[in-house]
This record gives structure tokens, C-alpha cells and sequence, in this order.
DNA sequence: TGTTCCAGTTTGGTATGACAAAAATGCGTA
DNA sequence: TACGCATTTTTGTCATACCAAACTGGAACA
């Protein structure tokens, strides 16, 4: 087969390279947890040397729309709304580094877990409910254990993202605590204050339970704002 | 001055430069705005080829951490959310091709900005009033050329993102106009329908002018279902 | 003095060839 | 059929070379 050319001055063959398998990858023509085709057969149907195929690649790979192994054939990737989060991961660092940075995806969090659980007081249904009183259940026996209940607290919260029945959620809690996890861990957690989050914890199921979506946006607002003030006065973040 | 050196196996050499130059990038030694050194020092430095080399920039660059015009070099970018946005573009296009994915995203902005307009009717200020009520204007303005209501209708709803005054919000409305647009702008948008979505926009600016978070939820939630059911219809989404 | 222009130098983009090591492959044997 | 081994591919890396574009410093000029 012979694929068209890519040769084109001011702009890199690699990009080019790069777009043309996008495509492919999109319509189909590269399917899915197949392999692409080896590099020297890819640099022969398009007319270039090794070098920009392995760049090709290597961006495909960074975009998430292939998995590269090392010493392994790169594989079309299974489209997912993690590998978009993977793909944000090094930029949201940066711009946890950058002041007010972890304020503002602090408060994002703050802003879409209310708008969950109001979420989950008007449409949980049983099977949701058992579920998170599952979790609480899980996080009260863990009070004890600042590890375990730091995991219990992480897996209350997960649910609240499941509610809705939209996968891109589930990801995009695994982001929030992934990135702000390093913050969140290095605080003191002691006793007392897994008492209080607990009970914070529970004032929100029950208001869930109520299906009141006021009461429970209230308990969780304070309960974030309060984990919010502990992680600022433990760091610097104004 | 000695670098510290990288080769090791079964990782490739490529990588592990992403990472020291990702450290370096967020510890500040290599400072926001300046070019990279030129790729023949930074081999020399770590003692690897021309090969790894670009290899790694181009990942940096990929990630977003630097700007790489093609025979320019490579600049340290400013970290922005903005670019974190740009660096997840070739995912969610995938996503989006998948049966579903423009509902999910669809729905993530519909609670999104069901949240927005209880937080703007609940804390505009007088300024945000003003330009919400400017872009509202403009709106009405525009109704009887479709393609101007549809750049009014996108800036009303941005007004939204911006009131919070949270520096991540308006680059996600900016990434959902931009990933959604394509299946927005195709559809068929006669007088009627601009009448209807002008007065959609009046309700929500109304019930934020009466400060009751409820009802513009309720206008919004109305507006954008009624948007939905138009993408369902124009286009084989279940 | 400040500006423009040009030639020489540097640097990025690409091609080629080579080689070690790991992975895939195929085949012979149990 | 299943297993193990030798052979062949293929990837990761290196070295080198060349071109064209970008950069640089200084000469020529206003």
C-alpha cells in the first residue's frame, strides 16, 4: 500500500506523522489493542527515516493514544476518560506549584462535590444508598487507624462520584485525590479529627437520606471548607 | 557542570531526562520563558545522543511544559490552565467518538454549570451583574443572524464560568465550546430557536437578579436539556 | 549614534547506518 | 499437543552527516 506523502517545509514530518495516525486511530482504520505496524514498515510507507517515526510515536504515546511499553510494540489504546486525566498530569503539577494553584483546584472540587451531592440527594437510588452507607460503615471502623480511615475517607467520597452514572466522574476523583493527596497526606491526622470528619461524613448521608439537597450541599461545604482550612494551616497557602 | 547520568535499563534514557528536566522546570532552575539549552549541550551534559535528546523534548513539549515552534527553540512555558487543557485535546476527541461520549460531556457541563448558577446567584456581584446583563443584550441583539447569536450565546455562558473568579473555570468553558462545537455548530439554528434560547438566557438572568439559586438551576437545567435533546435529534445519539 | 544589511556560525530537522539487547517466531523434540 | 531452544525481528540507542533556517556580530550606511 502506498500512504500518501507527508513532506511538507515548516511544519515537522513527525507532527504530520503524528495527525495522519490520529485520524487512523479515530476512524477506525488502526483499531483498537492492536499493535502498530513495525517502525521500518511504517518510515517505508510514508517516505521517511526512523527518526520521525519514533518521534511520531512518541507523541502518540504522550497524547494517550497509544500505550508504549518499552521494548514492546506500541498498542492503540483503549479510549478512556483516565487516559485523558494521565494525560494532564505533569501541567496540573506544575500548576499545583504556582500560588493560589492548589487553592483553585481545591475550590473546583468544592464546587462539583456539592453540586454531587445535591445530585445524590435528589436521584440516589437504593442500591447508591447501601453503597455509601457501605462506606460509612467502613470509615467509622477505620476511625482508629489514620491510614485505613485516610483510604475509608478517599472511598466515601468516590461514591458520591458514582451517583450519577457518568463515567468521565469516577476519573476525574482519582485525579482530585491523586493530585492533591500529597497535601492531604502530609497533614496531622490524629483521633480527634477523624471523629470530626466522620461525623461530617455522616451529617451528609443523612442529609442525602432526607433527600434535603440544601442541608446536604451545607454539610459538605463544611466539610471541605474545614478540611481546607486544616490543609492551609499546615501549609502556607494563603 | 556534571550532570548526573540516566542511563539505565529497562527504562529508556529518553524518560528519565522527561523527568529531570520536569523537576528542574517546576524547582524553577530552568526558568518560565527561557529557551532550553541547545540540544548538542544537553547531550553532552548527560552524556546520551542527539537521538534521546529530542526525543525528550519533544515529550516536554507534547506535555505542555514547553512551547516548541518548529526551528525555534524550545521555550519553557507558563504554566497555565489553559495548556493543561490543550494537553488532554487529542483524548477527548477520541472520547468523543465513543457511543455516549458526547452525552457524558455533555452532562459533566450541564452539572457544571447548574452549579455555576446557583454559586452566581447566590454571590454576583454588581460587576458580574453588569456583564452578565451586557452579554444579554448583545444576545438579544443578535438573534436574527445565527451565527453572531451563536458567538453571544457561547460569551453569555462564559460570564457564568467567570464569576467565581476561580483562574481553572474559564479555560474549561473554553474546552467545552471547543470540543463541543463541532456537534453544536452543525445544527440546523433558525430564527425560532435563537428566540427561544434568548429567552432561555433572560430566565436564568433573571431568577440570578432575585437571588434564588433554585430557580435559575432550574432555568439552566431547562435550556441546556432542551440544547441536548436538539443534538440527540440532529445527530443518532441514544 | 543608531539602523540596516550581510556573511559566517550555530542550531534544529531529517536521513542513514550500525549494533546490542530484548521480543517475537518458528521449528524440532519430548 | 506442549515445551524449549535457536533464529529472526524489532526496538532502543548511538554516531555521523547534511541542509536549511535562525542567530550573531560587525561592516556599511543614514
Amino acid at each position: 500500500m502506498t500512504e500518501e506523502r507527508i513532506r511538507d517545509a515548516s511544519t515537522r514530518a513527525a507532527d504530520n506523522l503524528v495527525s495522519i495516525y490520529e485520524r487512523q486511530i479515530i476512524d477506525g482504520t488502526l483499531a483498537v489493542g492492536k499493535p502498530l505496524p513495525p517502525e521500518r514498515e511504517i518510515m517505508q510507507s510514508f517516505g521517511v527515516s526512523r527518526t520521525v517515526v519514533r518521534e511520531a510515536v512518541q507523541t502518540l504515546s504522550t497524547k494517550g493514544l497509544v500505550e508504549a511499553r518499552p521494548r514492546f510494540r506500541p498498542v492503540v489504546r483503549t479510549p478512556g476518560y483516565d487516559a485523558a486525566i494521565e494525560a494532564v498530569g505533569s501541567v496540573v503539577n506544575r500548576l499545583l506549584t504556582v500560588p493560589g494553584g492548589v487553592r483553585n483546584l481545591f475550590e473546583l472540587r468544592i464546587m462539583m462535590e456539592a453540586a454531587l451531592v445535591r445530585d445524590a440527594a435528589l436521584h440516589a437510588d437504593k442500591n447508591h444508598v447501601v453503597r455509601m452507607k457501605q462506606a460509612l460503615a467502613d470509615n467509622e471502623a477505620a476511625i482508629s487507624d489514620s491510614q485505613r480511615f485516610f483510604e475509608t475517607d478517599i472511598a466515601f467520597h468516590r461514591v458520591l462520584y458514582e451517583v450519577p452514572d457518568n463515567p468521565v466522574l469516577p476519573p476525574i476523583h482519582q485525579a482530585y485525590t491523586d493530585w492533591l493527596s500529597s497535601h492531604w497526606t502530609k497533614m496531622p491526622r490524629d483521633l480527634e479529627r477523624n471523629h470530626i470528619n466522620y461525623r461530617a461524613h455522616n451529617r451528609i448521608f443523612e442529609a442525602i437520606l432526607f433527600r434535603d439537597p440544601d442541608a446536604a450541599e451545607l454539610a459538605l461545604r463544611d466539610h471541605l471548607d474545614d478540611a481546607w482550612n486544616q490543609v492551609r494551616q499546615t501549609f502556607g497557602e494563603p
